[in-house]
DNA sequence: CCCCGTCCCGTGAACGTTCACGGGAACGTT
DNA sequence: AACGTTCCCGTGAACGTTCACGGGACGGGG
């Protein structure tokens, strides 16, 4: 009489153990299996313990919607990431999720494995799951907001349209002002960039190289595309090397194209930074890990990450938002060993 | 006529916007809404867009909770990782990740911070919002037992005793003695390890190391211990050299901890490979970035995510579990410039 | 004129849990 | 003996959605 059969040997073995067939089992009712299972207190020891072995027995599982649907305290959030092995994206993620945690909160992770067409697929499943999305999107915004449905949404790196959406500016002006100051300082005034390739419009941080060196007097023209990796960045210093062999130094769009441009002028026998100094951008730790170590315009991707979250937290808690100045990150210069 | 009042205008304007106010709001009833936004097709296209911006105009947005009781389709799984900052995690989370998504699962990540008190509230809240759950624990198995209650689990790199219980064994022995005998091929007789500190036990890989180097007559004794991380392994090997100075070899626990001996090696002047050969374990794609190149004993880090993942939901849908060993991912020597 | 089919829409029920309330038993107090 | 307290425990209701079913309106064919 200790407990009742066990195992799958009902009418029809498929059903979900729930917890009126615990109830059963034990002799209780619902409230009192609750009551056992979540530490309530207005309960006899010994009944407790008949309920729990019940529980045990039968493989009880109490349902997650169930649950959640009566007491509405869980939060969940979609965190949408083009390339979860790219390092950049592994701080920001990383970061996110401390945040996250520290407020109780799930984070739903979805990489989109650096295909744009994946986003939509990726939303319109992800509309259904969570409260609120944070993360990097390609897509349209009008595409967006015909997935989303009026989900608070946190944008990064981007900016936005809409007043629904929210965006984490990154502004790196002064950092690359600060990078090209220095090599004019340390004697450069060739300087080339490796920059993004594959895209429609240049970008930014070309944009803010480009103000930076005609700040100094400084031909920007000295620019080649690099594809994101590190095969790509040391394709790109050959490139640029090879339209413009006077280049002594070199600003690249991210610090893993910095990081093969890196190995690209050892493999070319010139020395860094005697030779060619590179200054990437992001401060990944990756930076730290090679030799010498990378001088980069870094980012704290710490605060994006948190700045993230902590907005899409306001939206979806109706707080007052963040205004959009205190929802940007400032890189700045930090130097090693290549600059 | 077109819409009525939006906003929070409502008698009490906390209250979540449900099915049943979109309905009142556009004169039907909830099951014409539900078909609306669901996309079902027995009702008119007018009917239908009136619905579709009642719902947009009161913020509508259905609950996941209320919608995953009634149809039981979605399963989501839980990904416990100690340091998602760690590239060999990375790895580990990114295939994980693919594999979830190519099943149309949703994926929950924690990331305990390499605090092994922190892997019980994990799982604690995991028990609850979760299907089945993934990933690394360290701490003791009846603890775990006690917190996750029969759901199914997949522990990675760790043996299990209880049969609830699943878990991917990381065979590293014949890899790593290939690398013993690359080693002494290349004519090393003094040949060292960095092995992991901080942990009661040796680690599987000191013993795989001793049986390899024992099995070639070589003193398995020159041993370091070297914290996980880069600079640690730089210290390891410092002390390493102190201690045996007659090393012309060393293997490392891992990729993280040999690329900072590599750039320790650099520091100390040592050239590698030829005054000193390192090899290291994961087979990282880090380790590609580094000069020399890093040859590593290489785990198939795509592959463990993905039976783990499979088994996982072979566990929770009651299919044929995989047996042990199928369960298993072997490390084999990747050579590169370092060794 | 009746019957049947198609198109569109609404009504009860169910999913599995927790909350608010009520109530009986045992015990002590006035 | 009547009454208040404390300790356990059970019963309706609610959470918000979808499924299965039923039914009215309309049109066409016999």
């Amino acid at each position: 009489m200790l407990c009742r059969m066990a195992e799958a040997s009902g009418p029809d073995s498929s059903r979900r153990v729930t917890i009126h067939d615990v109830a059963r089992s034990a002799g209780v009712s619902r409230q009192t299996v609750s009551r056992a299972l979540n530490g309530k207190d207005e309960i006899e020891r010994s009944t407790k313990q008949r309920v729990l072995d019940a529980a045990r027995e039968l493989g009880y599982r109490p349902s997650r919607f169930a649950r959640g649907l009566v007491r509405q305290d869980t939060t969940t959030i979609g965190l949408v990431i083009p390339d979860l092995r790219n390092p950049f994206f592994t701080e920001v993620a990383a970061s996110a999720l401390e945040s996250a945690r520290a407020r109780g909160w799930h984070v739903v992770v979805y990489d989109t494995a650096d295909r744009p067409e994946e986003e939509l697929g990726t939303l319109q499943v992800i509309g259904s799951q969570v409260d609120g999305v944070v993360g990097y999107f390609s897509c349209d915004e009008d595409e967006l907001d015909r997935w989303t449905r009026g989900m608070p949404m946190v944008l990064i790196g981007r900016e936005h349209r809409m007043a629904r959406f929210s965006s984490i500016r990154i502004d790196g002006e002064a950092g690359v002002h600060a990078a090209v100051t220095h090599l004019v300082a340390k004697g450069h005034t060739m300087i080339g960039m490796l920059d993004h390739v594959n895209r429609a419009e240049p970008s930014l941080r070309r944009d803010w190289f480009t103000a930076a060196a005609l700040a100094h007097g400084i031909d920007p023209g000295r620019v080649a595309g690099a594809a994101q990796s590190a095969d790509g960045g040391g394709e790109g210093l050959r490139a640029l090397l090879g339209a413009h062999p006077e280049v002594t130094a070199v600003f690249t769009f991210n610090d893993i194209v910095a990081v093969g441009a890196l190995r690209e002028a050892r493999r070319l026998g010139r020395r860094v930074p005697a030779e060619l100094a590179v200054i990437g951008f992001d401060g990944l730790q990756l930076g730290a890990l090679v030799e010498p170590p990378l001088s980069s315009v870094a980012l704290d991707t710490r605060l994006l990450g948190s700045l993230a979250v902590e907005q899409v937290g306001r939206l979806l808690t109706g707080a007052d938002p963040l205004p959009p100045e205190a929802l940007e990150v400032r890189a700045e210069l930090r130097l090693a060993g290549s600059a």
